[in-house]
DNA sequence: ATTATTTATGCGCTTATCCGAATATAAGGA
DNA sequence: TCCTTATATTCGGATAAGCGCATAAATAAT
């Protein structure tokens, strides 16, 4: 049944961009590369992960055109070709920056004992 | 080995963010909230997916804070707390769009038979 | 208390994802 | 050609994620 439009696009979005942000070193790798363009082993080094892990990662990355390869030689230099995805993944972090200020604030609040048994601070 | 602050930082950001958008479905609902509130039969029924997916989907949003409760009687009212995540995911769109533009414009170059055989049309 | 309504959870199953080690492939130089 | 370097892929196994069905839990009304 999922002939809407929307539905459509949003498998779209959710196979080419969301699932390649599905792992942390993926991110992180995009992280890396918007400072400057990177090899492999470069990247493997940098992180400490076995160079197939890095390789496997670069290409689902590769696959949906967040990354761009450029052959030197027999090396392969990995550039983000489209640095919104830096500009998304930063908005998510600030989100998250949001959501961590007011976790501390209901917790400093419950140790001050002024919260305990009302609404929200049931767990 | 993972004591950087930056790899700190991404992973929770991938754990309470990003593995969250991770499934179309859950995407689907963030857009659907940040219309109106909705219970969790409404969205059931509008995506036509059984009601204890449709509840566990709405655990992950839940546990992310990416969602807020309000009961209502017998039943729950999901909404959008942060409208930020539907801008991310609006600029991730963006970013799908400018990709399958490119993509067109290269499909169209082989069909009038003016790349075929250059660089990046190898497959 | 019993019942109806709405939402959440437990269970078994299937599929998807990730990993490290080993091997294959590609490019360049002796 | 043969060797070296750099990257990509294959393989097998482990873990996680998602699903539908059935059932539990919460709330309200009779």
């Amino acid at each position: 049944m999922e002939t809407k439009p929307l539905e459509v696009e949003i498998g779209l979005l959710h196979e080419r961009i969301c699932s390649a942000l599905g792992d942390p070193t993926r991110i992180l790798i995009l992280y890396m590369l918007s400072e400057k363009g990177m090899f492999v082993n470069e990247i493997s080094e940098a992180l400490n992960i076995p160079q197939s892990s890095v390789s496997r990662h670069l290409r689902i990355l590769r696959e949906r055109s967040l990354v761009a390869t450029d052959r030197q030689g027999t090396a392969v230099l990995y550039t983000l070709p489209d640095k919104r995805i830096i500009t998304a993944l930063d908005l998510m972090r600030e989100i998250l920056s949001t959501q961590l200020r007011q976790e501390a604030k209901i917790t400093s609040a419950i140790h001050e004992k002024k919260l305990i048994g009302e609404k929200g601070v049931k767990e």
